[in-house]
DNA sequence: GTGCTATTTGCAAACGCGCCGCAAATCGGC
DNA sequence: GCCGATTTGCGGCGCGTTTGCAAATAGCAC
């Protein structure tokens, strides 16, 4: 997980090259690839799980920028579609990598006392959601769905303490 | 006290005279009953719609207390089960009565154009919600869900917009 | 009613997340 | 290498929320 290790060109590669879809991506929108820019999404790369402004930006390391530049960066990412925000009700919005040519849309199960995270494929269903979409008379419904609970260490620890 | 009667004229009574289950559940927690948490809970009662604090606030008119009073009452509210929280993800807490009796557990559908905020009755399905905390051997799992989306109003405005 | 104590309130300050303006640095096309 | 548009760093600000503390208040026993 370090850095340290310049005799692997290919992890030297990714540092340092930008994907593909990055370079694609940021010249339609005449966006620049810059150091932070690609520092920011080398640690989307290397974290699987959901990532807060201030986590990115400690992440960065001595790739370090100033925490606005982190900011900003997401939020054209964002835009972009390079990356997708959630949002676990703590008041701090969390990104993830949107894999090549997927939308990300997925969910999440919490703990609540430990804050471990897992991605699940579980999702609203769509008919539902059509339904729902028809009987109210709206249009473009999307949603936001997140899981909250005990994780199994949790909820032993939880039961030997009570 | 008995059971309330909101149907009766006699607003100043419902201001004045606390519920059953309030008194009772205050009661229970050693919580006293004070003006500012009628208030509130009056103010809750008069809106079939979230209300952040804010709202809250500024709705008490002459009744009013201080806004961080607001925040604590809530708060405690919420433990006790008199009150729930909703999160529309625009980084303010929102804040419904709970049914006497019920959990008070539904979801809102939002226009992302006027902010209506319809109250609806799907709900993510409980036999996924159990396979997915058996898969992950989670307990206690609850969800939050939130739909967005365009209202008929709004969607009509964007297609003549565009 | 009176007095006592734990709870609650108002006030002001502080917090964390996110955003903005501006001057300087940087990228990318020429 | 040069130039212009984009981006960065820095400082500050806004908003929602929380907290510390002294004063006010509710509830209970008498």
């Amino acid at each position: 997980m370090n850095k340290p290790c310049p005799s692997h060109p290919h992890l030297h590669r990714l540092v340092q090259t930008p994907l593909g879809e990055l370079t694609d991506k940021l010249r339609k929108h005449a966006r620049k690839i810059t150091g932070p820019r690609q520092a920011i999404l080398d640690v989307l790369r290397r974290h699987q799980h959901p990532l807060a402004n201030r986590e990115i930006h400690e992440a960065l390391g001595d790739q370090g920028c100033d925490l606005a530049t982190v900011y900003r960066n997401l939020h054209t990412l964002e835009e972009m579609g390079l990356v997708r925000r959630f949002d676990f009700g703590d008041g701090a919005a969390r990104f993830e990598l949107v894999p090549e040519g997927e939308d990300g849309h997925h969910h999440h199960l919490i703990c609540t006392r430990c804050s471990l995270i897992v991605e699940i494929e579980e999702c609203f269903p769509p008919e539902l959601e059509a339904a729902l979409a028809r009987r109210h008379g709206f249009a473009e419904i999307t949603h936001r769905l997140e899981f909250f609970g005990l994780c199994r260490r949790c909820a032993k620890v939880a039961a030997t303490q009570s």
